[in-house]
RNA sequence: GCUCCGGUGGUGUAGCCCGGCCAAGCAUUAGGGGCUCUCAACCCCUCGACCCGGGUUCAAAUCCCGGCCGGAGCACCA
């Protein structure tokens, strides 16, 4: 999203703020401060100036001390549970109309500990008829004394919560535009009650609907625990659906941001389509990527009735990258994947792709020359390895792991993305040996 | 239950505001063919959608009403 958030910025102009929201200790993830800014950098999002929420509690604190002013505002000391059953009820709660001095002097209290958590709350006075019970009177700063927060340690006890800190920056960093999830909706509704108190001039607010990708995790709750567990290698496994991931993958950051781009801003919940992003991709990476061959599952063969055979085959179908070059020598031994050694009949003939003819014998190859026009007849080409070529492992998007042979070239392709024929798009590393994580095809 | 959104082929999107040029465009996918020493690329072809029912109108995907279906929210989470 924060794709769209850098297009808008772009075609008409302003400033990008990225905004880590961190007002909830109990819940943040202390890598996040740094993999945000680091995911929206690779993907090429332009951001002006982040804004962290942590920073700012004294600037949400002068806003709640001239709401209580204002007597928009109160303390409750009701526990949640009554508080929750008076609102659907419509009815305020003992407290909610005292006089705003006594209001102020619970929130210099609030502030200086002397209630403990869940003792007293802060709300924002709505209308408690309002006919959805999501609106009506809602908490914007409560305690919490139990645990430290990453970046603040103990030093406050009173945190603000989503609706008013966000409406608080919304205005002080004069925001235009709100894109956000609707599933934000209601609270669109609840911070336009701090709007209209204050005055302040409201942004267009552009709600977009629910994003599911299909067998793919999301929940950054379940990531974590996955990894944690030991169930995913860390944030770029290739089965999980994270930025980090994809980049893994060779998916590139401008596929991402055309799909993105083509999806754009609907209220309507969509489906994510790996198709087309793979799509995009592809398009991309077709020109760039040099071929080579890849065996998973490898079978050892023998090609017997020749002493040498010598083959070159282009780095690119289409553009000059140069050549693989391969001169094998008696007794020649390669590899095939099992797939087509299984599909195909003993004395059949076929074509080792960029070599030579054989004819399929009980357990061996037997040389069958180097006519090309046996391919016109319908024969089948089959990609091989020689016996010298690197072991590879490659990591698919469901979790497999394929293990097998890449030919030595690959070597002058690590940390690029290559198309191992007739297999697919793969990104090359190399640790102590080749591994491969497969894009797409 | 209450409140609010939304419904165009498998997926995404254009058109809907300002009715006709929409027997609905594009992309992707699927199927078929051509080309090619890859199951990539390229070229050609094919299948496939306006949720339903009324109404307004000479004319409705587009406007109105009702229904159905889907989603979101109803937290001292974001």
């Amino acid at each position: 999203m924060a794709i769209l958030n850098d297009e808008y910025v772009k075609r008409y102009g302003g400033t990008l703020f990225l905004r880590i929201e961190d007002t909830n200790p109990h819940n943040i993830l202390p890598e996040a401060y740094d993999m945000i800014p680091e995911d929206l950098e690779w993907l090429g999002v332009k951001v002006h100036e982040i804004v962290i929420q942590s920073d700012r509690f004294e600037l949400y604190y002068d806003y709640a001390k001239k709401l209580l002013e204002m007597g928009k505002a109160y303390i409750t000391t009701v526990p949640a549970e009554e508080w929750r059953r008076l609102k659907s009820e419509g009815k305020p709660t003992k407290d909610r109309d005292l006089p705003p001095e006594e209001h102020l002097e619970r929130w210099d209290k609030m502030l200086s500990g002397d209630y403990d958590e869940g003792e007293a709350v802060y709300a924002v006075k709505t209308d408690l008829q309002h006919p959805n019970p999501a609106i009506r009177d809602w908490a914007a700063f409560r305690i919490i004394k139990d645990v430290e927060h990453p970046r603040l340690g103990d030093r406050y006890i009173v945190y603000p919560l989503m609706n008013f800190s966000v409406a608080v920056d919304d205005h002080e960093l004069q925001l235009t535009h709100v894109l956000r999830g609707k599933d934000h909706l209601n609270n669109t509704y609840r911070q336009m009650y701090l709007y209209d108190y204050f005055g302040w001039k409201k942004p267009v607010y552009i709600h977009y609907g629910w994003v599911t990708m299909r067998d793919t995790i999301l929940k950054t709750s379940l990531i974590k625990e996955g990894i944690k567990k030991g169930k995913y290698i860390g944030w770029d496994d290739p089965r999980l659906g994270t930025l980090r991931a994809l980049a893994k993958r060779g998916i590139e950051p401008e596929a991402i941001r055309k799909y993105w781009i083509q999806v754009g801003l609907k209220e309507v919940d969509i489906e994510f389509s790996w198709d087309t992003l793979y799509a995009y991709n592809r398009e991309l990476v077709e020109s760039k990527a040099k071929r080579y061959f890849f065996v998973w599952n490898p079978k050892e063969v023998e090609i017997k009735g020749v002493e040498e055979i010598e083959g070159k085959a282009p780095l690119h179908p289409n553009i000059d990258m140069g050549f693989r070059e391969y001169k094998l020598f008696s007794p020649i031994k390669i590899f095939v994947t099992m797939e087509d050694w299984e599909k195909i009949e003993n004395g059949e003939i076929f074509r080792l792709k960029d070599l030579c003819n054989v004819v399929k014998r009980e357990g061996y190859l037997e040389y069958a020359g180097n006519d090309l026009n046996i391919v016109k007849s319908g024969a089948k080409i089959v990609h091989w390895v020689p016996r010298d070529s690197l072991p590879c492992k490659v990591y698919m998007p469901d979790g497999k792991i394929l293990e097998g042979y890449a030919e030595k070239y690959v070597e002058n392709s690590i940390n690029e993305i290559v198309q191992f024929e007739r297999f697919g798009f793969t990104k090359i590393y190399k640790d102590r040996e080749l591994v491969g994580y497969f894009a797409h095809r």
